[in-house]
DNA sequence: GCGGAGTTGTGGTCTGAACAGCTGCTAGGT
DNA sequence: ACCTAGCAGCTGTTCAGACCACAACTCCGC
């Protein structure tokens, strides 16, 4: 058997050699790699070649060019900008249906609250009141969707969840590009807005009482009646499937 | 109030540019940029501006350059590679925890089976069913980590969310890079193998009966017995928190 | 009709150069 | 002695031109 033969390009070449030195931890955050024109003669290749793996680390956000340095690209330890910014536009691109998105804000933002409910921090509590107030201090739609935003990106927060953090922010922030004004609460009258901020004020309170599963029961009902309006009914359903299902089922029983 | 100045660099135009017509919908999957030395003529750029723009632009994903080609860089659909790819590196940069993918992982397969259950089809039933018969008959590790990962993949399918699917994907990718052989089902002993292949069989019958929740405890506790042997008792509470929580609750009454 | 050699256009790489920005030193003035 | 303006050096950024390898297309001879 007969290994397949890589044919790497000169600059993939590059770029996993730094990456590994980087991984390897022979770079830490902080460090300066060689300046461009010292990797060339260490590599043994042509400025565009090192170049051209220097913008691809950059994409990655592994390391980070100034010009006027002394010291060469800068080795920055955050990848997440990069990793979200491509999340971001891949969801852009697979022009993921509305109802998608709202199912899963269902799914995240229960597991989110239920886990913020267990590891919250008085900090926290402060901060979601803080958005609270926010919301009902909010004159304009945008306002009141970006003070709603807070607290979801609060509860995210407490939860603690590296992963559920970045895929719910930017999920919500194409949610909210897709429905802006269309639906949702900031669209709604006078009233439906107190009745949404009573609701987040709930959440807080089964968060501030470490009930998991009323905050996540909570979360997912509020958001299920603020977008549920704009769907039709078969829609409705596959939302519907994610609310208290394990009642439910034992009530078939 | 003067608005700060934002002095971008050439190539990332010409990267801002490109990515919105493709997101636009300009250039579909599978379409064809203009050869480089046409992109320099448009842009009024140098070619090396052009090609690190391309580069940028390959390593998100977007696009695909091969040699020889008479048309250009192929505007290519999925974008998932290059997501797993920076996912692992946040991994190794210790950016995001192990146990933060485990319990996504958790999150998002509970939901998946669940949504699996309700709307799979026979099709779907007889795929799930083929995966698990090629994890009986994995001779290695390897294979039989792929089986495991097609029957994910199906489950995932028959859930019918674009989100759970693409970024479940991309958490499978990365934790199967990150974990194969270490931590897992692949690396016990053949009693251990045969425990899990009962589960997805536990698993599947669960789905064909359309017992969303059923299924959706099968497979967080699958999941839980296969990685909480790696972690310690601190990141197996963050994990239990996930398991049947409703129930505990209701217990604390 | 068909197969093979030449042509053409493509990406990949290298070289050399020039420019702009920052840093650090230095010389001059106070 | 201290401060500041200016200079030199190094950095990243961009451009132009050239060459190579490769794939596809074309055309010619069989």
């Amino acid at each position: 058997m007969f290994t397949p033969v890589d044919k790497k390009r000169a600059f993939e070449a590059v770029v996993q050699q730094i990456e590994s030195a980087i991984y390897a931890g022979e770079y830490a955050p902080g460090d300066f790699l060689p300046p461009e024109r010292t990797l060339v003669e260490d590599f043994g290749v042509g400025r565009s070649t090192v170049r051209e793996a220097l913008r691809i680390l950059e994409s990655m956000g592994l390391v980070r060019t100034s010009p006027g340095s002394r010291s060469g690209p800068e080795v920055c330890g955050s990848v997440t900008p990069g990793l979200t910014r491509m999340l971001r536009g891949a969801v852009r691109m697979e022009e993921i249906p509305v109802v998608d998105l709202v199912q899963y804000r269902i799914i995240a933002g229960a597991a989110a609250n239920r886990l913020a409910a267990h590891l919250r921090t008085d900090e926290h509590l402060e901060r979601m009141e803080a958005a609270i107030e926010a919301m009902e201090a909010a004159t304009d739609a945008a306002a009141f969707a970006a003070a709603d935003d807070g607290f979801h990106v609060v509860v995210r927060e407490a939860a603690g969840n590296r992963v559920l953090g970045m895929v719910g922010g930017v999920i919500q922030d194409a949610t909210l590009d897709l429905v802006a004004g269309a639906v949702g609460p900031s669209a709604g009258a006078s009233r439906m807005r107190r009745e949404f901020i009573a609701d987040h004020r709930r959440i807080l309170a089964a968060i501030a009482g470490r009930d998991g599963g009323t905050a996540a029961r909570l979360a997912s009902q509020t958001l299920y009646d603020a977008y549920s309006g704009a769907l039709d009914e078969e829609q409705r359903h596959r939302l519907a499937v994610l609310l208290e299902p394990d009642v439910r089922n034992s009530r078939d029983h």
